[in-house]
DNA sequence: TATCTTTGCAAGCAATCACTCACTTACTTA
DNA sequence: TAAGTAAGTGAGTGATTGCTTGCAAAGATA
């Protein structure tokens, strides 16, 4: 195989294992097999990444930078606290429905192998999931929009419950979602519970 | 190791399972460490189970009965929709807590392997657990008490998505809820989407 | 051109996996 | 008591795992 510069390389990798991951499940995620979907040797790959391990890991990397980076962005954009939040639902369930759950199953590996730095990281992204969320609903509570009696935790639960659940049916059933309904109504939901009494 | 009846080897096998899950992680849900486990040889295993999903499938069907059976029971009873609204998230809630995310890495087992039998039996779980929410949900809408406008399968969606997130936050973070607090608050807020206008 | 670094490869490593097999031992039943 | 069956054992199977190693060759730098 001809060279490439490890930059390239590393991107091949980890767009190899998301294929793998959402095709033939996470068992069959081995070194052997990702060098033989990208066509080079396995030993070309501890090239690259220091180990199985480290490749996961800089997945969730590029998780943190883009997919939150944009939630980050829109959770402090200058929009209403009302369009905020359905811009942030909607893209939270179109990066899952376009990742076809396989992110979802990054937390199953994570899981499987009960690697601490894995759960951490994994727990960080989900924490600043919640922690963005929570900043749009404040800003519309202090904008006397929103019930100020509500406790934004249970809120920001509720919310990433969401995309969770959807992910499993996705998973389990194949179940297919029309993420630009489904973000509307789910978003309609979550606005009754802000609403004022 | 002396001699005992196949009924209470597999309830034991069924046991060590669920303890190494929660204290060594799935990874090390090997046919070797359950025999260790027990003190019994790996031969003895498959004396009293034909493969390692069977005892995966035997559990499932544990959870279908035990747990799956006791909120059915409640969803049927002859309370008000609202106190079986409370039952229901509260019997789900401590059964949750109480395993310790251990029936949640389950679901990371089967979307591991990748086996249609064992998702498919999980799928029933889930789906037995969003029908007879909607069940109470719509005696509810009939007897004139909620919102007759909202769409039933979306309560439900969100209502299942309550024990996920609250399981990923136990895996990933160690955090114990507490759970008479947190049914009360939930169910509370289940209340405000299902209120009329 | 000469040197040095980076990339690639094939073979091989020890460890682990689910499961089988031949055989022994305990219990039940005729 | 004799025969049949159910339960336990431990060595062994081939397959797979993540990863290493020695070496060749391509590219960059001097």
């Amino acid at each position: 195989m001809e060279r490439q510069s490890t930059d390239i390389r590393q991107e091949q990798i980890k767009q190899a294992v998301i294929d793998i991951i959402s095709t033939d499940g996470l068992k069959n995620l081995s070194i052997r097999n990702l060098a033989k979907r990208i066509g080079m040797s396995e030993g070309s790959i501890f090239r690259h990444f220091n180990s199985k391990k480290d490749i996961i890991l800089s997945i969730f990397n590029d998780i943190q930078e883009n997919f939150v980076g944009a939630l980050r962005k829109i959770a402090w954009s200058v929009d209403e606290p009302p369009i905020r939040l359905f811009k942030y639902l909607s893209t939270t369930i179109k990066y899952h429905t376009d990742n076809k759950g396989a992110n979802m199953l990054l937390f199953s590996e994570a899981s499987y192998n009960n690697d601490l730095e894995l759960k951490n990281r994994l727990q960080q992204i989900f924490h600043d999931q919640k922690d963005l969320v929570s900043k749009i609903i404040l800003d519309g509570v202090n904008a006397g929009i929103w019930d100020k009696n509500i406790r934004i935790e249970n809120v920001a639960l509720i919310y990433l419950g969401i995309p969770v659940a959807m992910n499993m049916e996705m998973l389990l059933g194949g179940k297919n979602f029309q993420f630009d309904d489904f973000s509307n109504q789910m978003t309609q939901l979550i606005l009754k519970i802000l609403q004022k009494q």
